[in-house]
DNA sequence: CTGTTAGCGCATTCAA
DNA sequence: TTGAATGCGCTAACAG
């Protein structure tokens, strides 16, 4: 590997001349530079960025640490995150948080390999978070709420509120049976979501049935076995809320194998607007977060630490509620019925 | 920031001591070494990994380049290349090839930030990827041939078998009226997907119409007009054999808004087996690929490129055919009205 | 405009 | 077993 010092030999010029003409500096004269150029062009020299960054003390670059970066993760939040930074002339590097603190994230995160990070990232814990931040080396998180602490700044969309909008939605129509489909109980965002839910029930003076209550992990898998259940045990409701869409999906592929009809005999609503929501049969009815809103306004986050211009602070983002076919009104006659039992 | 200075400062030795106290030598006594860790937790001492990368001169990462982190891509590559690599214990962190030269991948494989790279990026030139691979930087492409190069392996699909066998379906069901949904015309994979279909319809000696040769550039938007178009053209085809899936559900979707049915009208046929294909109405028919284990070997390839142990060498995959519901047998009736056209 | 020089933080060699 | 010294490749302050 050539070295820049290899190129000022052989240009005829100071390490110092090849580096400002190497990096388009002003300072030096153009034929001088027009020698640095050829020189560098004819040993095939690469810069080593390392060596670059570490004299320096940045990178120009920030650390997206996804759960699994094979997904399913929010396209619309990277694609927000990716053009953001682009346009402020930042690199962006993504890697996975699997694996514990053997991961690549714990260890770019605590070796500080970039200059900031935005993570999404449930299996983090919040104190490794907490000590990798600092003031030279912002983070935004965006599934959860970390408070108090001057470099970590929350990005979080309103579960609550989407919970409580879903849940009003089937409650409006007609329906009082409802189950709830719950993510992992250390989740945040399932939390409130159920909070949301639970609120709802409560303003319309409807009790929640513990056996209404299921949990998903929210995964596909999660959402069908638990379905799966459901239908076993016999006493259906006429409408499920499920924590997210991957766990709605799992719920309809269930009550699809049994036979159930969506919407007809079962609504079904979820929570995150995937993509694959718009492709299942039929349509899934769900709460859209504006994720690409997120992802740019995290990337604007860091980008304002980083030049200093900004003081912390934590955002709350609004949800949309989104109608499509897997919900609908409850019949009358079914209304009736199920009032007598 | 504490470094490794301050450490030894504080821990009172010498700053190569910490150096091996830290990187668990056994040079070191047991109680100089727990001086030494004290006085790293008691500093919150974190080291600086890119000095360290620096002066080993590799990163133990490897880099996986993408176009687009915001997907579609193949999450099954993703996870093979993802678990393989943890397995050997290196890192993995990704990157697109947005944005051109200024683009993260640019310059990460310019300024080789990593100890190889495995490169899914179409819009990369063959020309700087050859720059950048070298005995110590081996690179993978996987979508593309590099021959002559002994630090580029190349692990390509088969696609043109695929494409042979996706054609052969359909005209072993009676098609003979099979229009071709392109990708982009710079496309390998495309190319040799549509040589396949060629080698087909040549065997069975149906000649190929231009007119029911489309453009879509591999994405849904593209699929979605091209079939507009061609169901304005009025002289429908009775199968058309989409490029890639993504296409192909564009397609779908042109031929529900106009009210053609699928299968029953037209039978649609894609390439991939991406996720979404399993969702779709009807399921889509397509040629699945072994994307994990692509994924997996790729990784291996360079980590044993690394090691020195291995001598280049390039892999051809082989492909699947999946005969889902959007593909079916042409009915007998309709064989003989298309004949006297 | 150009050259000399001092580190960036760390790992590692060589002496002691 | 420990410590002093060196250099990875680069940038940037400073001096000329």
């Amino acid at each position: 590997m050539a070295t820049i010092k290899d190129v000022a030999k052989l240009a005829g010029v100071a390490v110092s001349t090849a580096s400002y003409a190497l990096n388009q500096s002003s300072k030096v004269a153009p034929q001088t530079a027009r020698k640095v150029i050829d020189a560098a062009r004819v040993l095939n020299y690469q810069k080593n960025g390392i060596a670059r960054d570490l004299k320096r003390n940045k990178t120009d670059t920030i650390l997206l640490i996804l759960h699994n970066l094979a997904g399913p993760f929010y396209s619309e939040l990277v694609r927000g995150v990716q053009d953001t930074l682009q346009s402020l002339n930042y690199g962006l590097i993504a890697c996975s948080s699997m694996g514990g603190r053997d991961s690549t994230a714990s260890r770019f995160l605590a070796e500080r390999r970039a200059d900031g990070a935005i993570i999404l990232a449930s299996n983090l814990g919040d104190q490794e978070i907490e000590r990798a931040a600092r003031k030279d080396f912002p983070i935004v998180v965006l599934d959860r709420l970390i408070l108090n602490h001057d470099s970590i700044m929350s990005v979080v969309v309103d579960n609550k509120s989407g919970g409580y909008e879903a849940a009003k939605h089937l409650i409006d129509r007609g329906h009082r049976d409802i189950a709830y489909l719950s993510g992992p109980l250390d989740s945040r965002d399932n939390l409130q979501r159920r909070k949301g839910f639970e609120q709802a029930m409560q303003e319309a003076a409807i009790p929640i049935r513990p056996k209404w209550l299921l949990k998903g992990e929210f995964t596909r898998q999660g959402g069908y076995l638990a379905t799966k259940m459901l239908i076993l045990q016999g006493d259906l409701p006429s409408a499920i809320f499920a924590g997210n869409d991957e766990m709605a999906i799992g719920a309809m592929n269930a009550l699809k194998d049994a036979g159930i009809k969506v919407p007809r005999q079962i609504s079904v609503i979820g929570f995150d607007d995937i993509e694959m929501s718009r492709y299942t049969t039929p349509q899934l009815t769900t709460v859209s977060q504006a994720n690409y809103e997120v992802g740019s306004l995290s990337a604007h986050l860091i980008y304002r630490s980083i030049k200093e211009e900004i003081a912390k602070k934590d955002y709350i983002m609004p949800t949309e509620l989104i109608i499509r076919d897997s919900s609908r009104e409850l019949m009358k006659e079914v209304r009736g019925q199920r009032e007598q039992v």
